[in-house]
DNA sequence: CTATAACTATACCGATCTGTCTGGTAAAGT
DNA sequence: ACTTTACCAGACAGATCGGTATAGTTATAG
């Protein structure tokens, strides 16, 4: 009876494992021994938290999606003004991709990894509705959904922008460009 | 001594199977053996016109990159308003979703699959170069750098948003956002 | 007529993949 | 004391991968 809760640490260094190397070195890329050895835990210890190869991928996929909320409410200001606080979520970005951590939408990538795994698909659009979600709150909570399309769009730019053109300053104007967006909310706001 | 552009029927019948295979069910989940036997060819004519699989995919890239030129200046009227023609480059792009006929960029895909591949990675740039230089046409030649940045931004944001959320309606916000950009730069040329 | 080049067909190679199985150890619960 | 549970170590299976080698066919050009 694996009990979730009680869950001891091959589990746990099995999932910290798979999320560096997969992260950095792609899914297909790293093999389950590679994961087994680098974890330092029995193969069958593997087979025994995790169904498969696609569970470990799908549970690496919610580590990645509750570290993506932790980050982005770690570092959001609420007590700073709105259009900031959006830029702020794409400097983030600008600055992992000129010190070399950013290695691609671990969801994007996961789902051109494997295209036929509706549950990799699923968590990838949990995120989606995560990010929208975040990114309603840090806009106006009754802003448009048009608006709040629009940002996150630009949050989906600025991350293969920094994926397959590794430019910073392509972030940093899409985050101009988010912030413009919340300004106009903004004064739209003020004027009613 | 394999003359290209003598090259016969084989290299291209295994271009035209790879193309159809690596971008419908992605370039690490078909095999060499896939290709040759879809193409009705010996496995040893692939291995006399390409070095490996490698250089198969960086051919395949390369015909993509051909026929997205074609196909942009096919649904191109350079008769029409410039940020209707801005606009019609998203227009097909969501219509092509809609019709699910579209699998992700290819570009962005292979650098994803093949995070390795210094050749892969190359024919990417130079597809967001062509990509850059096909929107500085459509807005104005000598529009400002950023302006170029920011619909091109636009275009990485509508195919990520059509290739992982599978949405038609987020494209078209997209192309909104982009026509909206150039008549700006539109209405600023009038001013001047 | 013959030599060369491009092609087909298929067997084969070593490596690597996911996943299973055996066997042994250590600690915790009853 | 005994059983259960979680774990480690590693051999093993079966499939598939990219790539090579062998052998025979077709067509063309000198």
């Amino acid at each position: 009876m694996t009990t979730p809760t009680t869950a001891p640490s091959a589990r746990r260094r099995l999932l910290a494992s798979a999320s560096r190397l997969f992260h950095e070195r792609g899914i297909n890329a790293t093999g389950i021994d590679l994961v087994v050895r680098d974890a330092g835990v029995a193969k069958a210890s593997l087979y025994n938290n995790f169904a498969g190869k696609e569970a470990l991928v799908v549970a690496y996929l919610e580590e990645e999606l509750d570290g993506w909320v932790r980050n982005v409410r770690a570092l959001d200001d609420p007590g700073a003004p709105r259009p900031q606080r959006v830029e702020a979520l794409f400097e983030a970005l600008a600055v992992s991709v000129e010190t070399h951590t950013f290695y691609g939408c671990p969801f994007t990538n996961a789902v051109i990894e494997l295209p036929e795994s509706a549950s990799v698909r699923a968590v990838a659009e949990r995120y989606r509705t995560v990010v929208r979600a975040h990114i309603a709150g840090l806009a106006r909570a009754d802003a448009a959904a048009t608006s709040v399309s629009r940002i996150a769009l630009l949050y989906d730019a600025a991350i293969t922008a920094a994926k397959v053109g590794r430019d910073a300053a392509l972030v940093r104007i899409a985050g101009a460009m988010a912030k413009e967006l919340v300004q106009a909310i903004e004064s739209a706001e003020v004027n009613r």
